[in-house]
DNA sequence: CGGTTGACCAAGT
DNA sequence: GACTTGGCCAACC
């Protein structure tokens, strides 16, 4: 047993906002020099919507409020950024963080956690 | 209300 | 180590 549909665990409609606020939320708490994956925000959100996570991101209405630039994908690559992965490596090694080529070094010491 | 999409992930080839 | 396949979940059309 290990795939139970939580198809609904609190479908929002009621006093909960989209799934992307949470998102914007949790990811408001990451401090500066420190990054969070896909998989490890949704997580957060009680979630394993990873997906809905970046899609979120993508759409996000927040943009200036949010930190986008902090979310990694699990490999340690940059994964997407809305003004291109260039310019979103280059704010992360301005906060600190080790690159080797497209991807960070030293992952989990840097990631955040919630 | 059903189907497509996406800034993903994990395992397999 | 890089590419391919299947799966997962919420938002959007």
């Amino acid at each position: 047993m290990k795939k139970v549909s939580n198809q609904y665990k609190k479908s929002a409609q009621k006093n909960m906002y989209t799934f992307n606020e949470k998102c914007y939320a949790a990811l408001r708490k990451v401090p500066k020099g420190k990054v969070t994956t896909y998989k490890l925000l949704a997580k957060a959100l009680k979630s394993r919507a990873f997906r809905a996570v970046g899609n979120a991101m993508k759409r996000n209405p927040y943009m200036p409020k949010v930190p986008c630039h902090r979310v990694v994908k699990s490999d340690g690559s940059l994964g997407g950024y809305a003004g291109g992965t260039a310019k979103k490596r280059a704010l992360l090694k301005s906060e600190g963080i080790s690159f080797r080529g497209d991807k960070i070094e030293n992952l989990s010491q840097h990631l955040y956690k919630f």
